[in-house]
DNA sequence: AACCAGGACGTGA
DNA sequence: TCACGTCATGGT
């Protein structure tokens, strides 16, 4: 009988706590419970993004750290504030070679920077209405967990987030096989949980949380569930 | 000093 | 569908 989910979650929550996802410039907030050095978590607070800037600034993290490292991530978006280009005017105002500069840090530069430019366009013409999945995806270069991400943690919709972490974790305890698809893990999560806004930007933040933790490099051995 | 990170797209079978 | 190559910097 393999780990439930659900029962995955609760221990998940009670060994590292609230993460407060997702983590934001210029948000003094900690978490203690976290690895790294990493900031801008805001554990307990879910009544994030407050201002429009925050919402885009979250949209451009989440295309900025695909397959990337959050730090390096962090390091594009100082850049990017530096150039008050948190924004589509902002992004709008940089010249391909200024953007790619800036976001030079985060890694596949000029592949994120037509990324921004196209999510930026789509992004304006919504206008302040919360797209679809089915929208977001219909951005070039935004795939089914960037489109997920933004849904959660840019506009507060329940929309449940898988990653590479999900997968490898749910591989290693048995609950799915490691090679299940994205929509697999999904379906098995949603069923599992509660459909709630807060259960589901934990569960995400702490599965990131714990691989971090236990899954970084083979073979894993998970000192929290075995 | 290799190895890999909070993926997505284009291509060929 | 699906497997595979490509994109690229910075931390460990």
């Amino acid at each position: 009988m393999p780990l439930l989910i659900a029962e995955l979650y609760q221990r998940l929550l009670a060994a590292y706590g609230p993460q407060g996802w997702w983590p934001l410039l210029g948000h003094a907030g900690t978490n203690p419970t976290k690895t790294g050095s990493l900031t801008g978590y805001h554990p307990g607070e879910y009544d994030f993004p407050r201002t429009p800037a925050q919402r885009f600034e979250i949209c451009l993290g989440a295309i900025l750290t695909q397959n990337t490292a959050w730090p390096n991530v962090e390091q594009a978006l100082r850049n990017l504030a530096r150039h008050d280009a948190i924004s589509p005017e902002g992004i709008d105002r940089l010249d391909d070679t200024a953007l790619a500069q800036a976001i030079r840090p985060s890694g596949y530069f000029n592949a994120k920077t037509r990324k921004l430019r196209e999510f930026t366009v789509h992004f304006r013409a919504w206008n302040g209405s919360v797209p679809s999945r089915a929208e977001l995806l219909a951005v070039w270069g935004v795939g089914p967990e960037t489109a997920d991400s933004i849904r959660l943690y840019a506009y507060g919709q329940p929309e449940l987030v898988v990653d590479a972490y999900t997968r490898r974790i749910f591989g290693h305890l048995g609950i799915a096989e490691p090679d299940a698809s994205y929509d697999h893990l999904k379906t098995i999560c949603v069923a599992a949980l509660p459909e709630d806004l807060i259960v589901y930007q934990e569960f995400h933040a702490l599965l990131v949380e714990h691989a971090k933790r236990h899954y970084r490099r083979q073979p894993w051995r998970d000192a929290l569930f075995e």
